[in-house]
This record gives structure tokens, C-alpha cells and sequence, in this order.
DNA sequence: ACCATTTATTTGCGCTTGCAACTATTTATA
DNA sequence: TATAAATAGTTGCAAGCGCAAATAAATGGT
């Protein structure tokens, strides 16, 4: 594969698609919703989970987070009111995360300013159908490079799928 | 836009890809060729700049890092002789910055290593066609988030492979 | 029951980052 | 020419990260 391959270009683009989506993302998000990209993350991923609770270890694999860096992190939201932390009756070494109250509703907050930017950065620039081949494209490449946890995401949760398998 | 939108169910699995792309590129990077990416992506910016060199800020929004994070990283490599760093003549504000031979060397090597990488997590996953599309996809997203800096990655440089370095 | 092992999570430490303040150099203005 | 303003780049600082070591709790073999 040469570096004028059309994927080769591709990748770059993608790289930097991403690099400039993240930025803008995280910039508006802390600016009008005072959470950053990586606290939002972090909040929509418990609250999405079974229970709407999960252990620091899942939610660290989750986010693809080292679990010291999701130690800190469950830390300062625990410390901000907008998640709580429990020690799990039935085994002492596991601790238990779960929203608070304002943290369902600083999710909720963020999640206008998040959806409009999604908009602004991706999905207002992409026909429906283009987005079903990037989801069917995506999710292929995550089937062969993700973990189990990583490989459900089109399925477990966000509904009907635009399910691909490799042409 | 819904949750269930097919953009939207594109847009994360583009973040997990992402994230997962870049862990494994980074790892494999700095096993096999003692480079991370990001030091990568600033050898590859400055060598296929015109001329082979930039100044620090040209360098630094190219790559889409603070200019003091990257006169730190500037510094680190001119510190591992990979980079050399003069003081322009005609400015004496610039600095300008330009690959060592042992930088061409190690950029090559780093190369053989990061393509097979590409095409681990990204590109072999692909076909031509689907990789145009993607790409086209892409630089649209660009046309409209970028600077223009960063606008012109298909059409300048990148589409007939004038930066495949060979010795 | 006892102690070694394994598992879940948290600290210690060093590294990288961005912001804001600083230095050095050039350009504009009087 | 003198000096104010603008520009390029570098530091001080505080924050976040990952790795490895430390802690705490459960499990297994005897």
C-alpha cells in the first residue's frame, strides 16, 4: 500500500477530521455545559449501562481509559456532586459508580450542546445514507481491532442497526 | 437528531475507532521504531513541508498542538538529534526547524512500521472504492471545520505520494 | 483456620500538555 | 531616533495521564 492509496488518504483525513472534531467538541461542551468531552463521555457511558451503574473497571475498558487515569477522574466527579461511588456489599474490592441526581441532569444539559455540535462538526455534513456506510464501515473495522466490550456498540444500546460484514 | 440516527451511531463508532486505531499505532510505533505517533506525525509534517522546513508555529498548528507544547516536543527531538533547529537570518523571532540525517533515517524506518499499522487497524478493512468515499467524505467534513491550513491535505501534496522517502 | 495468591482499585512518580506570563526581536509612529 | 506596539517563541505552573508499586479484599490449598 502506497502512500497515494486512496485509503492511505483516507486516514489522514480521518486523523484530522477527528483531531478538529475533538477540539471544537470539548471547547463548546466546557464552555456551555462547564463538562469536558472526556467527563461527558464518562457520565453517558454509566448512565447508559445496565442499571445505570458499573464498576471502575468496566467504565475504565469503556472509555479506553487506563483504570488509575478512571480512578481520578471518578474522583473529581464524585467530588464535583455529579457522581456517586459505592463499595459493592458482595465484594469489597469493587466500588460501584452511578449518577447523581445533578448528574443526570448536567447529562442531560450536555446533551443539547452536544447533539447541536455533533451536528456542526459531523453529522450535518453527511447524507443519511452516507452515514449508514460509515457506521457499517466503522463497525466492521471494530469487530477485527476492539475488544468484546468495544464491538457492540451498534448493537447494545443504539437500536437498529446498519449491520455490515466484510465485503 | 436522534440518538438512533445513523450519523449519529457513525459518529461514535468513528470516536472508538479512533481511539482504539491511535492506542495500537502509538504502541506498535514505539515498540518497533522508538517514535511515538504524535513525534511521527511531527517528523513526517516538517519533511514534507516546502523546502523540508518549517517554522515552530507553522509546525504547530500543523499538527494541531499549542506552540508551547510543541517547543517543548521540538526540543526533545533536537535533543535526540532527530530534528535541527536554526534561527532564521532575516527574523531573528523564527526559528526554523528541519530533519537531521538520523531524523530522514529514523522517518523512513518509522514509516515501514506505520504503514503496515495503517492498514492493520484502518486501511486493509477497506476497499479502493470505499476508501475514496471516505475520503471524499472527509475532506468535505474538512472543507467546512478546517482552517485552511488544513483544507488542502487531499489536493496538496498527499494525493500522488511526493513524501515517500526512499534512500 | 492460616497463609499464599489473585483480583479491584488507588497512590507515587515522572512525563506531556495548555494557558498565561515572560523574553527577545521586529515593525510602526512620533 | 526613540519608543510603543506587535509578533515568535519559551518558561512557570497546575492539571491529566499511564506505569508500576502499594493497598485492600476475596479465594484456594493445606
Amino acid at each position: 500500500m502506497t502512500k497515494s492509496d486512496s485509503r492511505q488518504v483516507a486516514w489522514r483525513l480521518f486523523l484530522t477530521v477527528h483531531a478538529l472534531a475533538y477540539r471544537k467538541i470539548d471547547d463548546g461542551l466546557i464552555l456551555q455545559s462547564c463538562v469536558s468531552f472526556d467527563d461527558y463521555d464518562v457520565l453517558l457511558t454509566v448512565h447508559e449501562a445496565d442499571g445505570q451503574t458499573l464498576r471502575m473497571s468496566e467504565l475504565a475498558e469503556a472509555v479506553l481509559l487506563s483504570n488509575s487515569g478512571m480512578s481520578r477522574r471518578v474522583a473529581r466527579l464524585v467530588e464535583r456532586q455529579l457522581l456517586h461511588r459505592e463499595q459493592c456489599p458482595q465484594d469489597g474490592r469493587v466500588f460501584k459508580v452511578r449518577l447523581s441526581d445533578t448528574g443526570v441532569t448536567a447529562l442531560n444539559t450536555a446533551w443539547d450542546t452536544y447533539g447541536r455540535l455533533i451536528g456542526d462538526v459531523f453529522a450535518d455534513h453527511l447524507s443519511e445514507t452516507e452515514g449508514t456506510m460509515l457506521g457499517g464501515i466503522f463497525q466492521r473495522i471494530l469487530d477485527q481491532i476492539g475488544t468484546e466490550k468495544h464491538r457492540n456498540l451498534l448493537s447494545a444500546g443504539v437500536t437498529d442497526a446498519p449491520q455490515r460484514v466484510r465485503s
